[in-house]
Formats: structure tokens, sequence, C-alpha cells
DNA sequence: TTTGACTAAATTATATACAAGCCCCGGTAT
DNA sequence: ATACCGGGGCTTGTATATAATTTAGTCAAA
């Protein structure tokens, strides 16, 4: 039984929500897989009013999905959706970056390169766990600057629904490196309020994520379907 | 107390949901008033079980906010809120139509003339109910074309809080021909499988939109203003 | 052996009962 | 007169009980 919120602000299914939307994220709860009510809602110690409300919560946020009678399940995103996924992002982050290009402040663009530089410093020393955190803020700004809450939300819903494939991705110093050079062009555009310098930018940085992804997740594939034919055999 | 679904496919939370929603699109439950749990339960004639999940799917589309021990109010949206929705809106039909160019079907694009021909039909009758109708199918079948889901739900989703505002728009004979040659250049782009073009063409076709929206919403309130003066005097 | 209906168990959906937090309103003191 | 501070009422949040629906499993008949 987990704890629950000391006597925090927020109501138990946003905390309960909150909890099964990391479970999520982080690959805990595996895809396709169904919330059992009667169970979570022994693990949180409630009843299962709080935890049918997070549940709603969370296929709001097109973590999940639910069917009348039978239940909620973790939703279950084939290859081609990834893929897709990828696209809308790109499309997204694009977009934002176009905007931001012309939009920021000065401070932001100084922060911007700053977390670039320090980026650069993780890469050469291969922490990915830093690499990963500062990344997220890096992405995060771009969104920011671009001074529209409605794209903000649609970029971070999208963000949102990609995080569990995001463990496939930036994993080795290669990868980092190569992400590093990418964020210098985009880097560079939004420093040079090159708006379509910056889009391309994004463009390409957001191609080469999907494909470390897409070409990571084939492999583990692989992998687990050969593990089972020899289990088999 | 309102029909219950016959016997429907849906959970009564659902039917419910869909009801609120259907309210606030048509503005008769005006932002930033709070909906009562016990009332609303009464008029359905359940209990509040289902409201309560019904008001946690609207606040997961965006249409209503909830805070803990206070209740679900309708999402208020300032004209600078309305103004970003546009501009985000602009930009999601652009980039949906940019790819729509050159990934439609020849039916779809078939399907796309067909309904402009149509609506200027519509246009010089002044039918401004039968012309929004196709005007929705319009923008959608754009969506459509992009192939890519993730595209399509933020657009719509999108779509759907702008709804309440659309009431503005699309309401005499002059815009309804206005919107019309919008959409000649948009139906000429597509066929013409010109990515540049759509995208130009719809950030134009939505940026009058937004000036039609604003200007009239703007009207209204000053009207009410100086009705209100006149009251007190 | 397979198909089909039917029953029972399990699970979700809804109703009802109870607890907790917010808000207004009046009282009191400065 | 005004600012502060309980208390009561009302609304929301949570727990539990009941109804509705699905699913699995059994047994009989083709």
């Amino acid at each position: 039984m987990l704890d629950l919120p000391a006597s925090g602000k927020k109501s138990r299914s946003e905390f309960i929500a909150e909890q099964l939307e990391e479970a999520v994220i982080k690959g805990a709860i595996p895809a396709g897989s169904r919330f059992d009510e009667t169970s979570i809602a022994a693990q949180f110690g409630v009843s299962r009013t709080p935890v049918r409300e997070a549940l709603h919560i969370l296929c709001g946020r097109g973590l999940a999905e639910r069917e009348p009678y039978k239940g909620v399940v973790v939703t279950q995103i084939s290859a081609q959706r990834i893929d897709e996924m990828f696209e809308a992002m790109a499309e997204l982050e694009a977009t934002c970056g176009r905007l931001s290009s012309h939009r920021m402040t000065m401070s932001e663009r100084a922060a911007l390169e700053s977390m670039h530089r320090e980026m650069n410093a993780l890469a050469e020393e291969g922490d990915c766990v830093g690499y990963n955190e500062i990344n997220t803020r890096f992405h995060d700004l771009l969104f920011q600057g671009s001074r529209n809450s409605d794209l903000i939300a649609a970029a971070q819903t999208l963000r949102l629904k990609l995080a569990p494939f995001r463990k496939y991705q930036l994993k080795d110093k290669g990868r980092l490196k190569r992400s590093c050079n990418e964020h210098q062009q985009i880097v560079d555009a939004i420093l040079d309020q090159s708006p379509k310098a910056a889009e391309n930018a994004l463009r390409r940085h957001l191609v080469s994520a999907a494909q470390e992804v897409l070409l990571k997740r084939q492999r583990q594939e692989d992998e687990v379907a050969k593990a089972t034919v020899l289990d088999k055999v």
C-alpha cells in the first residue's frame, strides 16, 4: 500500500492519476494490459471511486482507453503509429521553432544556448540521465517560446504519449553526440532569428529521433521473438 | 428530466458528457458558470456518480476545468486566447493541408471539389446552416487527408474548443461568399498537388475566420456593455 | 468433436450513504 | 466602521452497496 499525499492540495484521484501516468510512461505497466480497479484501489488503500476517476483522467490524456463493461487498458501503439506520432511531433516542434525564432526574449535565447553547452559537456561524459533531463527542458523552452498555449498544449500532449518510447533513445554516447550536433543547428537558427532554418533543423532532429526509436524497438522485438522461439525448442 | 439512451451502447456517463458538451458548444451554458452536480443529476434523472464521470470527460477535452472542493466550471476564454487558438488552428490546418496536397486519394480530391461546388450554391442562396454543415465536413476531410491520426486528433481537439465561438461566424451572405473564395484557393492547391499553396491558402483562410469572429465578438460585447450602462441610468 | 445455449463468477456501472473542505454570514473586538 | 474569527450550510470528495453486463466454463445435442 503506497503512501497517500500527506495533506496536499490535490485530491486522491489526481494523485493516483499521476502515479499511474508515471508508471505507464516508465513502462512499468506494459501496453495492452488492463487496469484492475479493485487491486489498484487496494494498492493505494482507497476505494474504487477515486481509482475510477483517475482512470478517466488517463483516458483523457490518451494514455489508456476505456470500453464499457470491459475495463480500461493501456493504449497499444504499433510501429506505424509511432511513426505517425513522430511525424506529428516534428510538425509541431517545427512550427514552435519557427515562431520561437522571432518571438523568444533575449534571456530565453541565452538559456537555450546555455543548456546546449551543458548538454555538450554531458554528452562528452556520456551522462545519459543528465542529458535527458536537460534535453526535456531544452525542448520545452522551444515550445514556450512560441507564445501560443494551444500549440504548447498539443505538443506536450503528444510528448506525453511518446514518453513510453523515449527509453529506446539517447542511451549511447554516439547518439548523444549526434543529438548535440542537431541541437547546434537549432540553436544557431534561433540565435539568427531564422524561422525557416529553425523549422528545418527541428524536422531533421525529429526524423533522426524517430529513426533511433524505431530501429532500437525493432531490434529489441526481434530479440524477444528469437528468445521465444528458442524457448519453444 | 431528459431521456436517457433507449438502450444504446454508450454508458450514461458518456451520454451525459455528450449532452453537456453540446450545451457548452452551443453556448447554452455560458463560460465561467459552474456545473452543479446535484442539479445536473436531477435533470438527467441519475445519481451524481455518472455526472461526475461526465464532468471528468469534459475537463479532459478542455471544455471545463476542475478545482478541488470548488467544482467544475466552463473554461473561460479571453479574446487573446481566441487569437492564440486561431493561430494554432491555422498552423495545424496549414500542416494538414500541406500533407493532404500530396497524400489524398483521387476520390478524396473529387469529394473536396464537390463539397466546394455545393457550398458555392449554398452561399448564393444564403443558406448559413447548410453551409456550416458542409464546411465542417470540408475541413474534416482536409484533416483526414493528412493521413496522420495525431495531427487529426490535435486539430479536432482545438476545433472543439473553438466551437463555442463559431456562432459569431458565417452568418451573413457576404462572409459566406468570401469564405467560398478562400476555399477556391485551397481546392486549387490540393488539386494541383501544391503543398506550399495549400499551406498558404489555409493560413489566409484561418486569418480571415479569426478576424470575423473577433470583430463580431467585440461588437457584441460593446452592445452588452452599452446596454448595461443604459440600465444603470 | 464441435457447436450452442445456459449458468455462474467476475468486473464494471450506478446509486446511495458518509466525510471533508469551502464559503458566507453574523458576532465581536479594536 | 472595519477587520478578524468561528459556526452552520452547502458542495464536493470518498466509501460502500446494489444493479447491469461480460466472460468463461459446463453440459447437452448434432
